[in-house]
DNA sequence: CGTTGATATTGTACCCGGTAAATATTTTCG
DNA sequence: CGAAAATATTTACCGGGTACAATATCAACG
């Protein structure tokens, strides 16, 4: 309903954001006030917020929303027997020959975390969006009203992918290869899953629910 | 050098910490400004500044940062042959039997938790905590510039921790059994510290560093 | 005791992110 | 077109937090 306000409100959304995007690299995320964004967009100050609910949102729009997206995907299109976690690690396999962003690092994506990395507020956002993405998994994982272990071993797949994530774009800034960075953050991504297969699994065979 | 000047500000700012907690109790964290605070301690807002960076750390003062110091004592005194994740869990039976916060889930730990659930600022500002205590893990699991893996493992514990104690909290509520959250947060640590334990293990007989 | 230097404290003025509510503008659709 | 609904803007405000200068308080020393 409305196909050319759609189209409008999608072409402010972006042009809000690419602008926004441009002045934080140019000078940083904190000295960047929402009041000029809104300038150099040619809107109000409260358009800007209508599109995007924080600040933050700006730069980190939906990164873990997606995450998510794909993790959800992914179990739900599991082939039978498949575990999971098996599952997600094979994701992240798929991600990488994609070269997707998520599974793949080199300059640029070395660049955008590096910026993430340099301010307070962007990590801050970051945590509650993983937050909420392990929950999100966790649900995934064992419906809704997740007991403490599918939430446990929710957190320490988004932490392990985290952290991996961390990790090869520490590798790349200081060494520069993409190669080492990639290899690192898989190792890391399989010593994480691994461990958290091993959790689920001596638990099931520990206790019956 | 200033014995009563000391205590002085020992007491300001005790005194500004307790009108603050019973002022955040009887209204909400949000709906006490600063400078109601400020005014009912006797004090200007800058001196509350002075005291506590954030208006969160009225609350959470130093939660983390305790934690980290058990810690930090506990895997340097830890006996010979005893690995570091094992100490932790001792340490968290040890803390059970003093039934101290941090080990221990009564009416008054659990009202604390849940009014700390109730405010997003102050998530956020647990969870810069939890990761400001996850690094410096990572450093006392080894040494100054941490691995992946370290960072890794000392993320996990920390989020062992913070999980089980949610469950605790959440059981609590619902049982109203201290007994059975007891319950509850030991079997998560226990699972957790094992799937840890268990990942450090796996590497140290897998790669030689 | 009184001066000096350090340290706490305060006042003032401001910035910025975010919210609320009324108003104006645009778009859709009958 | 004209009314209704959705969006955008204006304006005014709140509250946390910072910067900076001014001032009070205290310790120490001659």
């Amino acid at each position: 309903m409305g196909e050319r306000r759609e189209n409008k409100k999608r072409e402010t959304r972006q042009r809000i954001s690419d602008v926004a995007t441009e002045l934080f690299f140019a000078r940083s995320f904190e000295a960047v006030t929402l009041d000029e964004i809104a300038a150099a967009a040619n809107v109000s100050k409260m358009t800007v917020f209508n599109y995007f609910a924080r600040k933050e949102d700006l730069m980190l729009d939906r990164q873990d929303d997606l995450k998510l997206l794909f993790f959800r995907e992914a179990i739900r299109a599991r082939p039978q027997g498949q575990s999971p976690i098996a599952e997600l690690r094979a994701l992240m396999g798929r991600l990488r020959e994609q070269k997707h962003p998520f599974a793949h690092f080199d300059r640029h994506t070395a660049d955008f975390w590096r910026f993430v990395a340099a301010s307070p507020s962007l990590e801050a956002r970051l945590r509650e969006l993983n937050d909420e993405a392990a929950e999100g998994l966790a649900i995934e994982l064992a419906g809704p009203n997740p007991d403490g272990l599918a939430r446990l071993a929710a957190g320490m797949i988004v932490l392990t992918v985290r952290t991996a994530r961390q990790e090869a774009v520490s590798v790349f800034e200081r060494r520069g290869s993409a190669k080492k960075a990639n290899a690192v953050f898989f190792a890391l991504i399989d010593q994480g899953f691994a461990a958290v297969q091993g959790m689920a699994a001596t638990d099931a065979r520990g206790q019956s629910s």
